[in-house]
RNA sequence: GCGCCCGUGGUGAAAGGGAUAUCACGCAGGCCUCCGGAGCCUGAAGUCGGGGUUCGAAUCCCUGCGGGCGCACCA
């Protein structure tokens, strides 16, 4: 597809005021195939020629008469519109050779040049159970980071726990006071949980259990050896726990940078903050002023000394930036924090840090149950290890029905399962809120994952049939395929570099997904229409290589959600 | 009270200011002597209301309504 553009780029800037790359940037797909394959809208031209743009159009493409390109049979007018239809035989084996040239690196590009690429993205509460919600921002930060990686970053995955706060004062208190060690060591996670929401329930009846959290707190900030043990023996057995996901969904972090992580840089955050003389002291906190900017103003330090949750971002960003030099640093954090990221990104450049402009909050809205907010005090929670559990569980029962003698049913039921999960999440818009539902996470029809693994399976399928005969490259078996279904197929397999890059370029993981399923439907309805293995020898050939390109613009694409493309399923 | 986000067929979603608004679920019907029917084909049904900007608005602006989120001692 870029080659066409950039043909129809030199073509184009040669008749006209424009330069290719302009011409390039204008160019669009028409929204119906009949009216071509590649659309020059001509509005931009009307001001300096001075004529309406269906005019324009018109006298274009009489300028341009018979004459046909290298990837383009003909050009017509229609309406404001110059449309180039492609030459199916060239097109076609253009972009076929190309994926098959490039295999894995397929859809990928360079633009990065190994710049560093911080991604902050899942971030857990420590002693909260990792729950539903928690899977917006690891699959999208995880999605974010493999695209940015195939863009020619080098992305660096941090996991910012909320392993530092007053929630830990909130837990030691109830420990201390209720705690039990077997039962710690039975279900650690969710024992702490319980404390948790036991405190808030108490709470309300005993305001001052506040105060003795609060005071713990200032002690484990203050280094003090008993908050300090207690902090480390949980931290250590909800991490352990969240291990187990992430093995589950293939993710590694380069970095489980914690809140805590930052301790010892807030005084000298402080101190900069002090020194650059934006910060005033207010009733014994130490205050920014931000309403000059049509922002609340924020607080580094609380009356009583304790930090807060911005000034160890502050620091975080100040560290990530001294130690990445990044060209881009990425926060996958809920929309609910859209006025916090305003805030530090807005103190970052009154700091004078003119890399505050690189720093980007990528929200997502949350998820909700039928009766509301998902509220982890009122222990109204539903653990993301549940829902992968019966999803797979699930896929396993299905697989069983329908595939009984599939030899692996195990990872294929992993692989479905989990890719459901993900790509639910994945495929809708992530400024959305989501209202979980059971039924939803757990469908397997229509625009999911199964619908884009099973379109995988098939090709493997056919390919393992095929054998080997016919693995080689061929320019006029790949010149042969000129029935539509073959012809919009291939169109489709053209576009994956372009949407690899507008989902790196919006932060949404969700235009790749929903291209896959764009495949993923061309090719059944090719597979519908038109017979390989029963095709006479070359035009077999050509429709295996079809095939083949599909096969790979489906695994690199998937690869790049984190999802797994089955051979068999 | 102030600020931000979201309103698209019955339901869930798509649509870089552009052409006749695109899918899926569900519903009604059709397709396996044929490469895997977790599939394919056909059909009914939609841009929250009102103003504006523009040659052109689901998209941008204003306003109303509905929903969500946030706003100094939580994260």
């Amino acid at each position: 597809m870029q080659k066409l553009k950039e043909e129809v780029g030199r073509l184009l800037a040669s008749r006209t005021s424009l330069e290719p790359a302009e011409v390039i940037q204008l160019l669009e797909i028409p929204p119906e195939p009949t009216y071509g394959d590649l659309a020059f809208p001509c509005f931009a031209l009307a001001k300096s020629r001075k004529k309406a743009p269906p005019l324009i159009a018109k006298e274009l493409s009489e300028e341009l008469g018979g004459e046909e390109g290298l990837l383009w049979e003909k050009a017509v007018s229609r309406g404001p519109y110059l449309n180039f239809f492609i030459a199916p035989r060239a097109f076609g084996r253009e972009v076929l050779q190309e994926v098959w040239d490039k295999g894995d690196k397929y859809g990928h590009a360079d633009i990065g040049r190994g710049g560093n690429v911080p991604i902050d993205y899942s971030s857990p509460n420590i002693a909260k159970p990792f729950g539903v919600g928690h899977i917006r921002s690891t699959v999208i930060g995880h999605s974010l980071s493999l695209i940015y990686s195939a863009l020619g970053y080098n992305t660096i995955g941090i996991n910012h726990l909320g392993d530092w706060g007053t929630q830990f004062g909130k837990l030691i208190v109830s420990y201390k006071r209720w705690g039990d060690d077997s039962e710690l060591k039975e279900d650690p996670v969710n024992y702490l949980y319980k404390l948790y929401v036991q405190f808030h329930k108490l709470v309300e009846e005993d305001p001052a259990l506040d105060d003795e959290a609060r005071y713990w707190f200032r002690k484990l900030e203050n280094g003090d050896e008993e908050a300090v043990d207690y902090w480390n023996r949980f931290r250590q057995l909800s991490l352990d726990n969240y291990e187990l996901i992430y093995n589950m969904l293939g993710i590694e972090f380069d970095y489980y940078h914690g809140e805590s992580h930052y301790n010892q840089m807030l005084e000298e955050v402080i101190k900069l903050v002090q020194e650059k003389g934006i910060a005033t002291e207010s009733e014994g906190a130490l205050m920014i002023d931000l309403e000059p900017y049509g922002l609340p103003s924020v607080m580094l330090r609380k009356k009583d000394g304790a930090t807060l949750y911005i000034t160890r971002d502050l620091a975080a960003a100040i560290y990530r930036y001294k130690t990445f030099n990044f060209a881009l640093s990425l926060y996958v954090v809920g929309a609910e924090q859209t006025l916090h990221f305003q805030q530090l990104f807005k103190v970052l450049e009154l700091l004078g840090f003119e890399w505050s402009s690189r720093c980007v909050h990528v929200p997502f809205g949350l998820i909700r149950f039928k009766e509301g907010r998902m509220s982890t005090r009122a222990g109204k929670i539903i653990l993301l290890e549940e829902v992968l559990k019966r999803s797979i569980d699930m896929a396993r029962e299905i697989i069983e029905e329908k595939n009984p003698d599939l030899p692996d049913k195990e990872s294929a039921a992993r692989a479905v399962g989990l890719g459901a999960v993900r790509f639910g999440d994945l495929s809708n818009d992530r400024i959305k809120n989501i209202e979980f539902d059971w039924e939803k996470a757990l469908d397997f029809s229509g625009e999911t994952a199964a619908y884009i693994q099973y379109a995988h399976a098939r090709i493997f399928s056919i390919l393992r049939k095929a054998g080997t005969e016919y693995t080689r490259w061929d320019d006029s078996a790949a010149s042969l395929l000129i029935k539509e279904e073959e012809v919009t197929l291939i169109k489709t397999l053209a576009l994956l570099p372009d949407k690899i890059l507008a989902s790196a370029e919006n932060y949404r993981p969700s235009i790749l997904a929903r291209y896959l399923i764009d495949v993923a439907r061309e090719f059944n309805r090719f597979y519908h229409n038109c017979p390989v293995l029963s095709s006479e020898d070359e035009l077999k050939h050509g429709r295996l290589l079809l095939v083949n390109a599909t096969r790979q613009v489906i695994a690199n694409g998937l690869a790049l959600l984190g999802i797994i493309a089955p051979e068999e399923m």
